[in-house]
DNA sequence: TCAAAACTGATTTTT
DNA sequence: TCAGTTTTGA
């Protein structure tokens, strides 16, 4: 059995499957079979009977690779999917405190609040607390108190040494307060309180850790603190964890990814099987040597070389525009060819650093009518009119939860304007209730009759949802909230409806799949908020950031806007740390193609409503010289002397003849090198901005720089 | 209550 | 530049 499982598997591979029942690590790669090794471990233990289905427990970061993960195991065993364990942090998390709600401090019923609806919440107590906007941008204590909670603090643990200190520490007390009387949790508590679950009740603990002998994880390197420190308390002294990750592709540390775990992990657990997945099944020969050329310029790696029995493969293509309208006409008519040449559109990758860059692209394949598709956008459950259909459910299953009241109250507008939501709104501080009970007690003035019509229609809902099937009750509520109706009234709401009548299949399907539940389907609809866009799967080009590209792989890859403050992006380039992330980004985009690679940069790019002068990123310079190949004019790295570079006419006003600077020109500088102007201020007597290859962006004084047109 | 006007800020992002 | 938000005014 164990041979038919690892017939296909490579040496390496095969040895991480078979490891013992031990803490295992696997550094595994990119494209080198890491799933491919963590199924059958799963498939392997079970086949051979070392454990039962329930006696497992694998852990993902999204729900995709959780369905990949579920798919692959059940097509290798039959197996029952729903009583495995196989998820994402935040989705086993949620199951547990579901579970054991009463334990956690937490009612039945409670409600996932996303980042915006977390947002939302957190302005709320910034207006109650008084605190200005300002000084205490909601985004910014929004961070704050997920950064702590991702460290496993809570305001009682956080320190504060000033009145700044201490004013953010008593706004994320109150916001605590806050979720507790309105039932909610946000995506950090589920992982937080269900830790504290963990380590405040020993014989929950203790049940978890004899029940998962194995515990198996995905994508080690993007575990935050917190994550880590529930993975430990979950795996007790007879179970195995079986981590596996690459430092190499860990792109996250700016969202909490701690890569430290994966060494914290040898030694915390005297981690006695490292397993290094080298062989590479995905690329060819000269882009694996591009990669690894690449990132063996990061000095913090646990150390791995990919290599593979392909052979070389086409040269890396560089094309460097004279502005980023050139270099995406160049990617349209390029890619142009290849389908034309025969490969499919959705093999081909159009890879960026930020979304901005998205834009020019686009626009030149629409002007192309080349079909593409962007990832990234809206999801399903991110729209207005889902999000207002979900706040009625959720009213309907906690009337408590104030996120969901205040959202529809008056939506479709019902006559309860700005100053009767504040009377209530004070009403219920003054009562210590919540809004629900507020609006229940009556309002005095105008909009009393309104209120109480409006109490009266949520009343109708929670009672005629009471033992209706899912579908049934998403109809319902539709149908009395007035939502259908106010968007098909709506001139510009066709798509809309549409939308929400998905949403009554969403609700069939959910049934289908789990018991009939309106819980589940809310606690669905906020950890899995559905696709990126519609028509995910037709044959169109790629658009995506490089984040979004990861774990992807593609035919052929355009990787654009290779320049100096775009890719390595300014704000990371100045500390090592963040550099160290920039270059593994750009592994991660190097690996994601098979056979074909291009690399373009612009001379000119508009940013921000104004124009820019790149230079080169340094990441093309870390490329062995004998594996590119360049398409147009006499370009060499970090320096355009052997081409008749131009610079784009600069517009009058900017030019500075006096001393023969410009903007777009080239300069020398005796201490840094080679550079671009571009800005300056003040004259011949001002300073000029120039943006040095080897040193970043710098303002000089004209008069001193010595600066020297090349 | 809504639409126009003014203002702001701008990597990367899953759950 | 441009989209998203907030303020203003009818």
């Amino acid at each position: 059995m164990s041979h038919a499982l690892t017939a296909k598997l490579n040496p390496q591979q095969a040895a991480a499957v078979e490891l013992p029942a031990e803490h295992a690590l696997i550094l595994a790669g990119a494209g080198s079979g890491k799933t491919s090794v963590l199924t059958t471990r799963i498939a392997w233990l079970l086949s051979t009977g070392q454990i039962s289905p329930s006696g497992l427990l694998a852990v993902t970061f999204t729900n995709k690779s959780a369905k990949e993960m579920l798919s692959r195991i059940t097509a290798m065993l039959p197996l029952n999917p729903r009583g495995l364990w196989v998820g994402t942090f935040h989705g086993l998390c949620n199951r547990m405190l579901r579970l054991h709600h009463r334990d956690a401090g937490l009612p039945e019923a409670f409600a996932i609040l996303d980042q915006s609806e977390q947002l939302g919440a957190i302005k709320r107590v910034l207006k109650f607390l008084g605190l200005d906007d300002d000084k205490y941008p909601p985004r910014a204590v929004q961070n704050y108190i997920n950064g702590h909670k991702e460290n496993g603090r809570r305001a009682g643990d956080v320190d504060a040494f000033d009145d700044y200190s201490r004013q953010l520490r008593l706004a994320y007390e109150e916001y605590e307060k806050q979720c507790n009387r309105e039932g909610v949790a946000d995506f950090s508590e589920l992982l937080l309180r269900c830790y504290e679950l963990l380590s405040h009740k020993p014989e929950i603990r203790q049940h978890y850790q004899q029940r998962f002998a194995h515990v198996l994880v995905d994508e080690f390197q993007d575990t935050n603190r917190l994550q880590y420190a529930w993975l430990k308390l979950l795996a007790g002294n007879n179970s195995a964890i079986f981590a596996v990750g690459d430092d190499d592709q860990s792109i996250y540390a700016f969202r909490g990814a701690n890569v430290g775990n994966m060494v914290d992990f040898q030694t915390d657990f005297a981690v006695k099987h490292v397993i290094r997945l080298e062989q590479n099944y995905r690329s060819h020969g000269n882009i694996l040597d591009a990669a690894n050329a690449v990132i063996s310029h990061n000095t913090q790696r646990l150390g791995k070389e990919l290599w593979t029995q392909a052979s070389a493969g086409e040269p890396i293509r560089v094309f460097e525009g004279a502005s980023d309208f050139e270099e995406a006409q160049f990617i349209v008519e390029e890619a142009q060819t290849l389908i034309r040449d025969g490969m499919a559109s959705s093999e081909i990758a159009i890879l960026y650093r930020s979304n901005a860059q998205s834009r020019i692209i686009e626009h030149a394949l629409f002007s192309a009518g080349v079909p593409y598709r962007v990832y990234g956008g809206l999801r399903f459950f991110e729209r207005q009119e889902i999000k207002h259909a979900l706040a009625y459910l959720r009213l309907i299953a906690n009337p408590s939860d104030d996120n969901a009241f205040l959202r529809v109250v008056n939506f479709p507008t019902r006559g309860i304007g700005l100053k009767s939501v504040e009377a209530i709104v004070d009403r219920a501080r003054l009562e210590g209730c919540s809004l629900w009970q507020a609006a229940c007690a009556g309002a005095s003035g105008r909009g009393a009759a309104a209120l109480a019509k409006f109490v009266h229609m949520i009343e109708a809902m929670r009672n005629q949802a009471d033992g209706l099937a899912m579908t049934d009750i998403v109809t319902m509520m539709l149908d009395l909230s007035g939502l259908l109706t106010h968007y098909q009234n709506d001139k510009e709401g066709e798509e809309r409806v549409a939308n929400l009548e998905e949403l009554i299949n969403a609700a069939a399907t959910f049934i289908s799949e789990d018991e009939n539940n309106l819980i589940a389907f809310l606690s669905h609809a906020s950890l899995e908020a559905g696709d990126h866009q519609a028509g995910a799967h037709e044959d169109a080009l790629q658009l995506m950031t490089v984040h979004a590209a990861k774990g992807l792989e593609f035919h052929a890859v355009f990787l654009s806007g290779l320049e100096e403050g775009l890719f390595p992006h300014e704000n990371s380039a100045n500390d090592r740390l963040g550099l160290e992330e920039e270059r593994r980004l750009m592994y991660v985009a190097i690996t994601r193609a098979r056979q074909r690679l291009y690399l373009s940069l612009a001379q000119s790019r508009m940013l921000h409503g104004q124009t820019r002068y790149g230079v080169a990123s340094r990441f093309l310079d870390e490329i062995p010289q004998e594996l590119l190949k360049y398409l147009n004019r006499g370009y060499a790295p970090s320096s355009y002397s052997s081409a008749a570079y131009v610079p784009p006419v600069a517009s009058p006003k900017k030019t500075t003849p006096e001393h023969g600077l410009s903007i777009g020109m080239k300069v020398e500088h005796p201490k840094f090198g080679i550079g671009i102007v571009t800005d300056h201020e003040g004259g011949a007597t001002g300073n000029v901005q120039v943006n040095f290859a080897q040193f970043g962006s710098k303002w000089l004084a004209v008069a001193y720089a010595k600066l020297k047109p090349v």
